[in-house]
DNA sequence: TAGATAATTAGAATATCATCTAAATAAATG
DNA sequence: CATTTATTTAGATGATATTCTAATTATCTA
C-alpha cells in the first residue's frame, strides 16, 4: 500500500494514470503529453509499473502501457475503510 | 490535490489518519502510538493539517485532531474519476 | 507568578526523489 | 548486417523530505 500511495503521490505520474484512462498508449506516446525527458518519463512509469498500478507489454519495437484497475479499487477500498463509519471491518490494508 | 496525496504518501500519516478515525486524539495520545519524537509527530501532524485532511482544535493545555473526511471523499472522488468507465466528467480535481 | 506539562518551531544531518545527459539494449527495415 | 527508431539503464546533481535535539510558546495549577 506504501508503495502505491508513493507512485500516487507525484503530480506527473497522476497525469499518466489520467491519460491512460482514455486508453492504452506507447511509451512514447505518453512521453508527447509532457515536457520532461525520456529517460525521466521512463522512471516514472517503472515507478507505476512498480506499484502495480499500470501493466506493461512490448509490442514490437513500442512498449504499451495500460491503466491497472484493480489496484486503483485496492486504494479505494482503503479511503472506504477510512471514511465509512459503518465499516467495522479491521483494516489489512496498512 | 497534489498536497493532499503527498501528505497520503507517507505510512506514519496514514496511521495517524487510522488512529482518527476511531475518535478524536490530543497530540500526545497520537504520539504514543509511534516511536518518533515528538517534534516529528508535530510535523508529520502539521503536513496533514496543511492538506486539511484533518481539523485541529486546542483544548486549554491540549491540541485535539480529528479526521476531515470531507477532503477524503474528495480524493475517492479522484479514483472514482479514473476507475468508473461510465463517469464522461472530465475531472476538475487534478 | 513560578513551575510543570503539552505542543510547536528552529536548525541541522541524512536520506530519498526528480531530473538531466550519455550510453546501452531491443526491434524493425533497407 | 548496418542504421534508424523506441525505450530503458547508469550515473550525477539539485531539490525535498524525514528525523533528531534544543529552544520556544501556550496553558494550567499550586
Amino acid at each position: 500500500m506504501n508503495e502505491t500511495f508513493k507512485a500516487l503521490s507525484d503530480a506527473n505520474r497522476r497525469q499518466i494514470l489520467r491519460l491512460l484512462r482514455q486508453g492504452d498508449l506507447t511509451a512514447g506516446e505518453i512521453a508527447e503529453h509532457f515536457s520532461m525527458s525520456k529517460p525521466s518519463l521512463s522512471h516514472h512509469l517503472n515507478i507505476l509499473k512498480q506499484a502495480h498500478l499500470v501493466l506493461r507489454e512490448r509490442k514490437g519495437q513500442h512498449v504499451l502501457y495500460s491503466l491497472n484497475t484493480t489496484v486503483l479499487q485496492e486504494v479505494m477500498s482503503w479511503f472506504l475503510e477510512l471514511t465509512d463509519e459503518y465499516n467495522r471491518d479491521e483494516g489489512a490494508l496498512k
